[in-house]
DNA sequence: TGATTAATTGCACACGGTTGCATCAGTTGA
DNA sequence: TCAACTGATGCAACCGTGTGCAATTAATCA
């Protein structure tokens, strides 16, 4: 007999979360198995309450402040980023995805990505005229994308 | 005998507000002037909850939802833009100060104001790569302030 | 002035996210 | 292997914000 199917190996730098913890002190839980689980399988970004909900999928059991405690701490040793989408959510980045932001369309709803060297160009202006480091995974810019515009002007 | 003392004339651009509501069918009620008298009473920025607080004190009956779709209804006719502080909360700009945007120190908590000509530059940077249109007055840039960084060096 | 009508309010509730605290359980060292 | 220590969990309550709905009321017009 075979143990859950449920627990499976964690990959890539995932599997070093473990380790990571530990050196500092800190925990290695069920649930921040499972909430790594759940991160592994992410490309991109997720929202918090969507990840609660992907926990709760597969552990109904979730609790919510369990889940952004435990986001909390990731982000301490490095491995996410959070933002706040245009609408003021949170908004979880998985590394190790290049550092990006996003361009977020209030007419359509639409994210469209900043890529890198667009980061750098801003981070450049910011830190030239207010000695200010831009976080470039916490960009969000709001306004509007193309199609809306051109939408709206017939 | 002379009405309520708290019934004050509104000034500048406050004054053509029930004009503008009702040449749009919408109405122009106490929960509403009392929301542009406190508004009046502001240079810059506010939260919606700090708005809500202000309202409370002058009338504790005051109903946070009101307070909230007025504000809506505000910002449709132009008189007032919203954006997202770093910690993702509303953040409400009382016009007609110039548009501008955030810089948001995430360790100290301070806010630096990005002024025209820089959202100029980061405005055109996204039209040109992504003909994307740019709400300057949304922009909230999260980092670390110089006086931060020189902290953490030592 | 008073009736009509649709905008607005107040209320109750929902949602995303956070916090305080008592209890539980990884981890470590004996 | 087991006890002790301390970090983590679960729970309940709370905050800021948004929404559906029935009751209220501002505006209009006879």
């Amino acid at each position: 007999m075979i143990g859950r199917a449920a627990v499976v190996a964690l990959e890539g730098p995932w599997a070093t979360v473990p380790a990571l913890l530990r050196a500092r002190g800190l925990r290695w839980t069920p649930q921040r198995r499972l909430l790594i689980e759940v991160l592994a399988g992410i490309d991109g970004h997720v929202t918090g309450a969507d990840l609660v909900e992907r926990c709760r999928q597969i552990d109904p059991a979730t609790i919510p402040s369990t889940v952004y405690r435990t986001l909390d701490v990731l982000e301490e040793i490095g491995l996410i980023r959070h933002g706040h989408g245009a609408d003021g959510r949170e908004e979880y980045h998985v590394l190790p995805s290049v550092e990006h932001g996003h361009l977020y369309c209030e007419s359509c709803g639409g994210v469209d990505e900043i890529c890198e060297d667009e980061i750098s160009t801003v981070a450049a202006l910011f830190q030239e005229r207010h000695a200010f480091d831009v976080d470039g995974s916490h960009i969000t810019i709001v306004g509007r994308c193309s199609d809306c515009r051109d939408a709206s002007k017939t």
